[in-house]
DNA sequence: TTATGTGCAAAGGGTTTGCACTCCG
DNA sequence: CGGAGTGCAAACCCTTTGCACATAA
């Protein structure tokens, strides 16, 4: 179940999708759907609430933002900057955000399986802290 | 913030109260707290939804239960085995939990986040796989 | 033209909260 | 007795869905 075939079922383009991945692009932090949403209609490109969680829908099918989910429950959404398997190393105080692409963890994950006898292994990591900017600042 | 010289606000023991811990140490698998309700009704035992949420919270806050967040935004929880800080290796078939203590994460992530200058570093890892038994039925 | 996308409002599902009542200490 | 704990129902929040209308292809 973890891969299908993928065809994209071919997005058609709209008005509303191009403001949601400019939005996106413009981002360098993890937004909400409810973030976005009040971002677009604070730049007057506004797009319905529920357009917009469904279009973050199809993107994070077709691998075009990634998802995280906050403490709060609630999900957040980034533009890919690499399609690559990766981590996020986020900084609590501004929430910048550095992509890991360590191979180390996967490595690692798939040993500590493999010990208990677990098979088709997956892992979420996340890693947060201060950044440097943000430890000055205190 | 991230402690309190804490001196747990003294629990009150309650009929409830004792009915949750004994449902969470019955169980070797995370619950949400619907599940754990449904279960001490069906036990007999009932307590109010409200209640179970409340107890909860006051547990995870005294460090007696694990919480983690399901994909579907679901809060699950079970009962401490061990304190220290570990992380958890789950079978996406029957919910059977191990432990996994290991150091190398910790030491790892601490290091990736020195290199980019991050300091007061905390990480979340979990590890999902089927385990030998719900691999052998498919 | 016509299927896909959009907007709005209502519905959902988990979790929290207000308030009166209960019961531990 | 006094206040922490409880139950119920309403309130909340984020997210999803139904349906009529708009629009890309």
């Amino acid at each position: 179940m973890t891969s299908h075939a993928d065809g994209q079922p071919e997005r058609r383009s709209t008005r509303q999708r191009a403001a949601l991945s400019e939005a996106l692009a413009d981002s360098p932090v993890f937004l909400s759907a409810q973030e976005i949403h009040a971002r677009l209609r604070d730049a007057g490109t506004s797009v319905g609430l529920a357009t917009v969680y469904r279009n973050l829908q199809s993107m994070v099918a077709d691998h075009e933002v990634d998802v995280l989910r906050t403490d709060e429950g609630e999900s957040v959404y980034r533009a890919c900057t690499s399609s690559a398997h990766h981590h996020h190393l986020i900084c609590r105080g501004c929430g910048r955000t550095v992509e890991v692409a360590e191979r180390a963890i996967e490595v690692w994950a798939e040993k500590i399986a493999a010990e208990h006898g677990f098979v088709d292994v997956r892992h979420t990591l996340e890693i947060d802290g201060l950044c440097a900017a943000c430890a000055a600042q205190r």
